[in-house]
DNA sequence: TTACTCTACTCGTATAGACGTCTAGACAAG
DNA sequence: CTTGTCTAGACGTCTATACGAGTAGAGTAA
């Protein structure tokens, strides 16, 4: 039995219109094309042009309105510390460099899968000191990225290197915020006092031009990261809470 | 035109289904009727049997499992706030609504001035239940909205008032995100063990159309809250880390 | 001007049918 | 006993159609 590559047409279409939604074709508050003319756009009955949008409304992209249309919701998130490939990008015009320094790396068999897993301290150097910022945990697939468990991730990031050596384009990130009281080894490493808060964890997945998962990621952020964020507010005719 | 209390279809299957989970009629790993077997339970088509299940499926009730069947998740129910803006319609299409419990409110004076201050539990509520997801408490300034202290917080949304009777737009909010350990006494409110997780907290100002602040906003999540947020990735000529 | 109606467009719901893929069990062939 | 095939049942995808209901603007009547 041959592990087809098909791709059901909803999702083709979803992953389209998200991309149109992420490079900024459509913004904020702008309505993406009617059913009717993503029909005719992708040449599909509407109920697959509705599916493709359910996938856009599951994930808090874009918003349904009876009656006028559908509307993408937020900006997503970019350019911020939460955003894994915009890392250095945040760092743009400082006088910091951003660092990374590699604690463990090596493949791992998961169910009689071969896994790459790495774990490594990121952060910011200054000529006066290193800053560490985050503790990255990544897992991928050892055979989809054969020899990867050869390389120096302390030099190139890992997404660079993706994207040169294994014509990977990561894409986009979907993950899930939650909370953890590090251990007191983590702690250490990231510079926090044994009795200081709580820290903020995101784990999820990143995903590539064909919205194909290449990395599980959780990431623990020391306490002096902020995370900061502008959410918009719409008018909805019903009112809202 | 009346306000019919016509309910859709797929709304009322998956009630009925629902209320047959939670009473114990079919038990964490058991199968719910087939798509089939609810068509000719309840006379519908395939595809609006599929949406009831659909319901269930998004609420996390149920796992469908291709070629086999859908069987009852054994995991308490979570709720998501895809958009921390987008509160009442991440709910549109449920069997859930928006409820406010004001727990208190009244006007206290800081340095000389008086400012309106409200803590609300917020939650959902389902015919079979209420949730509450989070304990908010925002301050505004009095002067700026006369009478505020009289208004009833749990009929009607905050930001429908300010936009109604004083014609105040919220636009954005700037916030920062934090951890906390919810004291007993709040960690009761939300329904959170004792011994249970740190809190994810949010905290900034909502700006109006003029971009004048008009609240400070405080927000304690329950832990069963998800936070899922879709990042995009760039790529830049000089790569990042 | 004001208020109403009409109409076009949008999303919401629902039906009926078709075909594909996956699972698990029955059964036959080796 | 192992392997392959077949089949029934279950979910996955997709088409085509229909009608309901909310929105907004144009046009019309008072």
């Amino acid at each position: 039995m041959v592990k087809s590559s098909f791709t059901p047409r909803y999702v083709h279409m979803s992953q389209q219109l998200r991309g149109l939604i992420l490079e900024g074709t459509y913004k904020p508050g702008d309505a993406i094309p009617s059913e009717a003319e993503l029909m005719s756009m992708f040449g599909t009955a509407r109920g697959t042009a509705r599916q493709a949008v359910d996938v856009l409304v599951s994930e808090g992209l874009v918003r349904r309105q009876h009656g006028k249309g559908t509307f993408v919701q937020l900006q997503p998130i970019r350019h911020s510390i939460l955003n894994m490939g915009g890392f250095t990008d945040s760092l743009r015009g400082r006088a910091e460099s951003p660092v990374a320094h590699v604690i463990e790396a090596g493949l791992t068999e998961i169910d009689g899968h071969q896994y790459f897993r790495m774990v490594r301290l990121r952060g910011t150097r200054t000529p006066e000191r290193t800053t560490y910022l985050s503790l990255d945990t990544s897992v991928m697939d050892a055979s989809r990225f054969p020899g990867i468990e050869d390389i120096d991730f302390e030099d190139r990031s890992l997404y660079q290197i993706l994207r040169e050596q294994y014509k990977t384009h990561p894409r986009r990130t979907q993950i899930t915020l939650s909370t953890e009281i590090p251990s007191p080894d983590v702690a250490e490493l990231l510079g926090e006092p044994s009795d200081g808060p709580a820290l903020i964890k995101t784990e999820g997945s990143a995903f590539d031009q064909n919205d194909v998962e290449i990395e599980q990621i959780k990431v623990l952020y020391a306490s002096r990261v902020e995370f900061n964020l502008t959410t918009a507010i719409a008018e909805f005719p019903g009112g809202e809470l």
